[in-house]
DNA sequence: TTAAAAAACGCAACACTTTTGCGTTTTCGT
DNA sequence: ACGAAAACGCAAAAGTGTTGCGTTTTTTAA
């Protein structure tokens, strides 16, 4: 897709087919990637460094963040691409992690409003992790009390 | 200190000498710890696997809980132990983190509100990390944008 | 109080995730 | 089209967390 190239452009990035590809998964993908997700999406035939190496590329250009995984994971999320740049990370978001299927998922502004009081810090980002059952674990099972 | 013994016994834990004074540690501290941390707290005199295993142990006996950090290490602080018990944590509050001193500042209810609006996931627990600058390090240095 | 049972310990080894070094290949800018 | 820079694959290393096992400490109950 051309778009995808463009981005790599602009955000000064290579465009070899693997990353190009890369970017379009991470355009489908409603959550977040694992780099074991990764691999498998790519048939095991990218070298897993290959992988490592453009994910901290395209995080230190602003393309995507880490979120954080119940497992201590190293989970990525496509950025929202105008307001992150190389070495300026803006996120003001959430992320849900489900219980039961373990998906991450990002809840953007609209979804969850955090509001701060009584705090003489200066907020720069923020990162909430709500816990629980997702859309789909919920209404397809029986939840079991946690 | 007797008050720590009789947490332990009340939560079902031996009490032998450095699961009390991890216990102390977690108290005196009052925010999030990481393997290396206690480590290092030890003097580097207790085996690791040991510290793991006490705090896999405290964690399911629902004296400490996980909080995700931003390299993905695992980092633990303690529970409301008047809310949480073996295998049923209950966390509702958040941590803000120094970008320039990495301190962790607790924050109590009082400080922040989450409200949740137009999702359908079902919320059974939250954890708030605020990232940015601290009341001291604020005033007392330039703050360069992240 | 003491002896058997259970829990916790240290050490070594293992499993898994991520990074680094290096020589080769591909992409980029002119 | 050519030299520089970036990206690549492979091998090895570093880092984080777990498991097995024999020993020590703590708990429990007679």
């Amino acid at each position: 897709m051309k778009k995808h190239k463009e981005i790599l452009s602009r955000f000064g990035i290579n465009k070899t087919q693997f990353r190009i590809d890369l970017l379009s998964l991470f355009f489908d993908c409603k959550s977040s990637l694992t780099i074991h997700e990764i691999f498998e999406r790519f048939n095991k035939k990218t070298n897993k460094v290959t992988i490592y190496r453009a994910l901290k590329s395209f995080e230190q250009k602003g393309l995507i963040h880490q979120v954080p995984d119940k497992n201590n994971l190293k989970k990525y999320s496509l950025c929202n691409l105008d307001s992150c740049s190389p070495d300026s990370h803006n996120h003001q978001h959430g992320h849900f992690i489900c219980y039961s299927c373990d998906q991450t998922f990002c809840l953007d502004d609209s979804t969850i409003k955090v509001l701060k009081t009584s705090s003489n810090h200066i907020v720069k980002n923020y990162n909430l992790i709500l816990e629980g059952y997702c859309t789909d674990c919920n209404s397809s099972q029986t939840i079991s009390q946690n």
